[in-house]
DNA sequence: GCATTCTGCTAACTGGAGCAAGCAGAATGG
DNA sequence: CCATTCTGCTTGCTCCAGTTAGCAGAATGC
């Protein structure tokens, strides 16, 4: 337990990744050609067993258009100093609600959206 | 001009990292303690002969009392774009790309369609 | 003079990241 | 029923990040 360090983070990353790369409807594949890494590679990175580093990380990102600090963050490499944290991403909301260039219909159109996804997945 | 390929990189950060270890007044050894790497091999990331993983750059950030993220820009695996995110104008753009409750599907649906509404081909 | 203890460096090795090739099983459809 | 084409996984290899051991020179003191 103690011994074996992928557990501890290759599992998290390789859960999130995984469920990433199938919200986005993508196989193994595919995902390994937009990142430009080889399949078996990213097979095992998702089940924990490599700890990819952190050019791969960079291409895993791009790949499933996620930020790499979140996967930085999970592979343990930075510190969730500015992760949004615990209850979720009012931050969303905000930027919509501020951006000057959205008419009142298209940010009551994006926030409804955003909303239905957000309450969907109501997980912490 | 070079046929080291790790000049291009390697040698702005070794020159960083030895600026840094020497305004800090430590030795090749000292640093190599504090950070838990080996002194050799800080000698050789210092002159750009090796490319240091993302986990001994933490460590090296550390030991020198900088921010992880300023040695990740060096090294390239982190984009220079580290804005303060002070609330002044937040970016949907951004809010909606490090949302972590978004799969990476509705994160995409919600990108295009924001973009569809302010139009702008300018890439940030 | 010569030990000691710094400084940084070179040499030689090991472990594991990351790859190409190839495998078994589930869907297609001919 | 078999051929094709998906899906993901296993095998076996290469190469380099990172190690330990040891070297030459500079600065101390005896």
């Amino acid at each position: 337990m103690s011994k074996n360090p992928l557990n501890d983070l290759g599992e998290s990353l390789g859960e999130y990744l995984r469920d990433q790369r199938r919200s986005a409807r993508l196989s193994l594949r595919q995902l390994s050609e937009l990142a430009g890494v080889s399949n078996p590679y990213l097979s095992q990175i998702e089940r924990g067993l490599k700890r990819p580093s952190a050019e791969i990380l960079q291409q895993l990102a791009k790949g499933l258009e996620v930020s790499a600090e979140s996967l930085y963050v999970r592979a343990g490499i930075l510190d969730a100093e500015h992760a949004p944290s615990t209850d979720g991403a009012p931050d969303v909301r905000r930027a919509i609600a501020e951006d000057p260039r959205l008419t009142a219909r298209q940010r009551k159109t994006l926030l409804d959206i955003y909303e239905s996804y957000v309450e969907d997945d109501a997980r912490p």
